[in-house]
DNA sequence: CACATTCCATACCGTAGCGTATGGGAAAGC
DNA sequence: GCTTTCCCATACGCTACGGTATGGAATGTG
């Protein structure tokens, strides 16, 4: 049989192997403390493989951030294809994406790196080319509703800052009916 | 004469003086890289000091979230106090604050405990409490002016989630004029 | 079979940082 | 003046981690 045997569990690791995850860690636990000797080891290996793939921890970073735009931008323009007519649908549906509690990942990977932006120039390069992505296609949905050039910026705007910001707050305690509060804000800044 | 020789600059620190250095680093680095040596460095002393004043590094980070924690909250119910009639324009001014860049420092150490409330349980508690605090003052601004609890409590939501994730995006190259747009932003939340 | 390439382990050095132990100087109390 | 208390310096041990050097096993290739 041309099955390989089970035993070769531990195939050879590639750049990409490394890259998703350093991913995993930088969504647990944040650029910072993202370090080649755990990542190693969380795959199985010791460092000595690191360093055949990556010159040093900088290049898996900027691989990271590499890996993480390109990713987005391909999300974002599937998630904005809409035929005539559904534009308001595909934006709350892009609200919903961000709030939903099966994409915790893509949300702590998300927070992640914008926190790292706060403090490293690659990182604050790839999330504006991502922010710029991102309200470009919000505006065209936006604008195909009907909405003037400024509105419909400025609805991108207050989109994307809407999100991402509720995703950094704790008001758990403060409503009791958190979702549909969280609808009626989608809804007024989709429609 | 009585005036201190200038020699005499270092006062004995105490805990206060350690916590705003502290803070200052949180702003500049987050709180991972908040470290008992570097910050004593900065403050001119050895980190021998430092054990004096606190019995470990966890003593220091409660004891910023702490301090972070009251100056919050003593602040938000300084600006949401608005004689009868001024309700739009302190949530207005609420938001403009959030939005300044004079206020960039206060802005950095919001993000910076932010992005460690979502490692750190002291830290989601503190800001729990900080956010439950801004989400009733303007709740009560919100129904003062006439709306109702759901779309009260949805408005003051959508209004903080809106300030910090705005901090948090890099929309430099989108708009032409930017700060219009903010302003549309601010006036299709607070009114 | 000889050899090169690929992928990884081991061993090592250097630095940063936490926490402790201990001493010392200055001011305050007696 | 002597002692106590406060505030800090110095020195030490320990761990984590980045990066390098080198060897070695497996696999392909002539």
């Amino acid at each position: 049989m041309d099955t390989k045997p089970v035993k070769a569990v531990r195939t050879a690791l590639d750049r990409e192997a490394w890259i998703k995850g350093a991913i995993a860690i930088l969504a647990e636990h944040g650029a910072e403390r993202l370090r080649v000797e755990v990542l190693a080891k969380r795959l199985g290996v010791t460092k000595g493989s690191f360093y055949w793939h990556f010159k040093d921890r900088r290049d898996l970073l900027n691989a990271v951030l590499e890996f993480w735009k390109e990713g987005r931008i391909r999300d974002i323009r599937k998630q904005t294809q809409a035929e005539p007519g559904a534009e308001v649908a595909a934006l709350l549906h892009t609200i919903e994406v961000y709030s939903s509690a099966r994409n915790r990942k893509g949300i702590s990977i998300e927070a992640a790196v914008r926190d790292w932006a706060r403090r490293d120039a690659q990182a604050v390069a790839v999330v504006e080319e991502v922010d710029a992505e991102r309200l470009t296609c919000a505006c065209r949905l936006f604008l195909a509703c009907g909405l003037g050039t400024e509105e419909a910026q400025a609805r991108s705007v207050m989109l994307y800052a809407y999100v991402f910001g509720a995703a950094l707050m704790r008001c758990g305690s403060f409503a009791v009916d958190m979702a549909s509060l969280k609808t009626w804000i989608a809804d007024r800044i989709a429609r």
